[in-house]
RNA sequence: UGGGGCGUCGCCAAGCGGUAAGGCAACGGACUCUGACUCCGUCAUUCGGGUGUUCGAAUCACUUCGCCCCAGCCA
């Protein structure tokens, strides 16, 4: 036996342990594994999760993944869903080596519910739905069995062959499990097993009019594809001595699938269930499922999320039991980290501010830094012709302590130019600052390597004047802060603005690049860059935020 | 109330009877043509509480408290 990997989290240890005990020998030791969505949404923060489980799992293993898509339930899914999915895995990058469809499975689920039938492990039951939950009992008390319990064999099988034929209406008639009536797990007390529906199966159109349910359906299929561990989320724990007996039943050898659950990933201002993620879209809120303030996979890539940084967020995150929250800031932290190590840095600035030198002629061609976090990165030129736009922030007119930016008769440093000090400041009738005039100093020309008298505590990005471009700025704020909020709570936080638009100016470099480059905005964050054209031709740059950088502007 | 789970630093999370990893956050400090980044340092005598077993426990036993999940013909 090849020495196991190290295992990164309890669900790798069980597998370390079944395969040193031998348990796949049978099967050559080949772990498999199956992330199965079920196609009614698109796929969100909390899925990358489960993918990161299964797909390390598959590679550490060097085991198999199948893409199975759950689709049982006809009346919610269809195949807008299934590409949706199969996209978001694809920009993700991972690798999966099937996909299949458990409707692919019909027809052997259909002859594994007549030959429980046969064994007498299911029944036909006519009891309507509202019957079957009165029957259920409670958590405390046994449910009593239904009259249809007992029927024979023959009748049960004639009874669900009808049912396959069509003959009867919806919910009139269902097949039951049949386990235990008065077990303590609600779900072993006869689950519903095959539902009748007329309605068409974006996939198998209307051959079927009954369809079986997850409990019935996921096991099964996990089976005959050969699946080896069933990761799940906790809600299924309560399912897995079903999970268990459905195997047993069919009659499956060993070594027959095992369900481990797993915690399921929640983020402090992240909305993470798709109910409410489709109220947004339905509703109006956002642009639809890939609006990059959605925490679905293509929300997050639009937004300029690199699939990296969510990758090594799962891995940071871990695999655990336990209920949690993660803050916000732990995934911020892995984007920025990915994103500083390979943004280009750029000047742009949101809320402009007229700055112009009174004893600067001409203009020059200057070197800004591509990125000092990475080598080799290099430099680009930038012009200038000292008549520029700073940031409102980045002057003051009522200084506070520390204070490291412009203020009236003090010293700053254009990013990659000169430094400058603000002689006057022509003010606005609100008595608001509206342009400064300055004066440069030659000598601390960036990069001159001249030692100069004149210093200046800060930075600051800007924009030429002349050169400059209009540039439309988005930042966004959470779209909701906890999905629990009454839904009072829930309508006014969607009123609030989730997206703010500035309209400012950004350097000619980042008009000229590629669509979708991420960049980080000097001392402002990281955005993404898009250039959207209107019918009548005129295109507009746009730069949309990707996360903010960390500022400690105020200790 | 029955059953199934879970409780280790502000938030995640290792730990599997030998004397509390790591990440995020925070806080000091250095560096810096981004108040970013980077770098150095600080941050659980304690593992929900209690009681036992043991030379020795977060790890075992008992007990207690708290939280989550389950009564869809959804997944």
């Amino acid at each position: 036996m090849k020495q196991l990997p190290e295992a990164t989290n309890f669900i790798e240890q069980i597998i370390n342990d079944e395969l040193s005990a031998g348990k796949f020998e049978s099967t050559g030791n080949k772990i498999a594994v199956r992330f199965p969505p079920e196609p009614n949404g698109y796929l969100h923060i909390g899925h990358i999760k489960a993918m990161c489980i299964n797909f390390g799992v598959k590679d550490r293993y060097h085991g198999t993944l199948n893409l199975r898509m759950d689709d049982t339930n006809p009346a919610k899914e269809d195949y807008e869903y299934v590409d949706s999915i199969v996209e978001a895995i694809k920009w993700l990058g991972f690798e999966y080596d099937k996909l299949v469809f458990a409707s692919d499975y019909y027809d052997k689920l259909y002859e594994i519910a007549e030959k429980y039938i046969m064994d007498g492990n299911a029944y036909v039951c006519d009891l309507s739905a509202e019957q079957i939950t009165a029957t259920r009992g409670t958590l405390t008390e046994a449910g009593t069995p239904s009259p249809y319990r007992n029927r024979t064999k023959e009748e049960n099988l004639k009874l669900f062959r009808e049912m396959k034929a069509g003959i009867y209406p919806d919910g009139s008639k269902v097949l039951r499990a049949k386990i235990d009536m008065s077990s303590p797990n609600l779900n072993m007390r006869d689950p519903v097993i095959y539902r009748i529906a007329h309605v068409p199966h974006y996939r198998t159109g209307d051959k079927w009019c009954i369809y079986p349910m997850y409990d019935f359906a996921h096991p099964l299929s996990d089976a005959i594809e050969g699946i080896t561990h069933s990761l799940c989320s906790l809600e299924f724990e309560n399912h897995r001595p079903l999970y268990d007996w459905v195997i047993e039943k069919a009659g499956f050898p060993a070594p027959v699938p095992r369900q481990i659950e797993f915690a399921r990933l929640n983020i402090t201002n992240m909305l993470m269930s798709k109910r409410y993620l489709k109220k947004l879209v339905d509703e109006g809120f956002v642009r639809g499922w890939d609006d990059p303030r959605m925490p679905t996979v293509m929300g997050l890539k639009n937004r300029g999320v690199p699939p990296e940084a969510l990758k090594k967020f799962c891995a940071d995150v871990g695999v655990a039991k336990a209920y949690s929250i993660v803050n916000q800031a732990q995934l911020d932290s892995c984007i920025r980290d990915n994103l500083n190590e390979n943004a280009e840095r750029a000047m742009a600035v949101i809320n402009p501010l007229k700055l112009t030198i009174t004893n600067y002629e001409g203009e020059e061609e200057l070197q800004f830094e591509k990125n000092p976090a990475k080598d080799g990165a290099g430099e680009r030129p930038v012009r200038f012709t000292g008549s520029v736009y700073i940031e409102k922030d980045d002057f003051s007119l009522d200084p506070p302590p520390k204070y490291k930016r412009l203020q009236k008769g003090g010293f700053v440093r254009l990013k990659a130019a000169y430094i400058v000090r603000c002689d006057e400041v022509i003010t606005d009738e609100n008595g608001q600052p509206c342009e400064l005039k300055c004066t440069y100093f030659s000598e601390t020309r960036s990069g001159s390597g001249v030692q100069s008298e004149i210093k200046a505590k800060g930075v600051i990005q800007w924009v030429d004047c002349k050169y400059g471009r209009d540039a439309e700025f988005r930042q966004y704020e959470p779209l909701l802060t906890d999905e629990k909020y009454p839904d009072q709570d829930y309508a006014e936080r969607l009123n609030m603005n989730s997206e703010r638009i500035f309209m400012g100016k950004a350097e000619p470099a980042l008009a000229e690049c590629e669509d979708g480059k991420a960049f980080q905005l000097m001392r402002t964050g990281y955005y993404k860059k898009v250039t959207e054209t209107a019918p009548d031709g005129t295109s507009k740059l746009i730069l949309s935020e990707i996360v903010s950088l960390k500022d400690n502007f105020n200790k």
